[in-house]
DNA sequence: CGACTTTGACCCGCGC
DNA sequence: GCGCGGGTCAAAGTCG
């Protein structure tokens, strides 16, 4: 297993993750201020490394999607009531942070190419692309629509190139590394 | 001047 | 078949 890219919220800040492959493998885990729900096909060694938190505050049911480019999607909904974005069985991972800003600093570099404002929600949504050359990236981020002091991002897609903070990160000595409370896979890939 | 953002138009799938 | 809704495109504007 290797771990996807987890962006690098502000330390109080607060994130759910939703990891998106299988509607099978939802699974909650957390740790230090962190929730996040993986349902990623590969994700069993990861719970085995994180504390497995129990599934029961989310169900899941699948469904299409409409829209353009319609494929298979699992939509979420957290039994105390918040619908979760739809999420695309695929190299899809959402996750909601509690911040004030939309866009937050996950060491890739992303160019705008829509906003659009959609029923759901009364905030709009903002699409990017990586704005590497090749890398078909993508990632969506909106307020939620329940609390907008939060925000839900997705991304849509695996890197095929080198986040240019983990190359620095790299070239940092071990007792750097230990400094920080987010893992990443050192090759920016989480693909199984 | 290149990279990025903005924003309206367009495309496409789905439901009725 | 048509309208709706979500995703993408691309031209124009902005910024460093």
């Amino acid at each position: 297993m290797e771990y996807p890219e987890i962006p690098n919220p502000k330390p109080n800040q607060h994130c759910t993750y939703f990891y998106g492959n299988t509607t099978d493998d939802i699974i909650a885990s957390e740790f230090e201020s962190l929730h996040y729900l993986m349902l990623d096909e590969g994700f069993e060694d990861a719970s085995s490394s994180q504390s497995r938190v129990s599934s029961e505050n989310f169900t899941v049911s699948s469904s299409k999607a409409s829209g353009a480019t319609s494929r298979n999607n699992t939509s979420i909904k957290c039994k105390n009531g918040m619908n979760k974005d739809k999420l695309e069985v695929g190299h899809r991972v959402a996750f909601r942070t509690k911040s004030e800003v939309e866009v937050m600093d996950d060491g890739f570099k992303w160019r705008k190419y829509g906003k659009k404002s959609v029923k759901s929600s009364p905030n709009p949504r903002n699409y990017y692309k990586c704005s590497s050359g090749g890398c078909n990236v993508k990632k969506r981020v909106e307020r939620d629509s329940e609390d907008s002091s939060y925000v839900i991002t997705t991304y849509e897609g695996v890197h095929n190139h080198e986040s240019p903070c983990m190359t620095y990160y790299n070239q940092m000595p071990p007792m750097v590394h230990n400094a920080c409370t987010l893992k990443t896979s050192p090759n920016s890939s989480y693909s199984s």
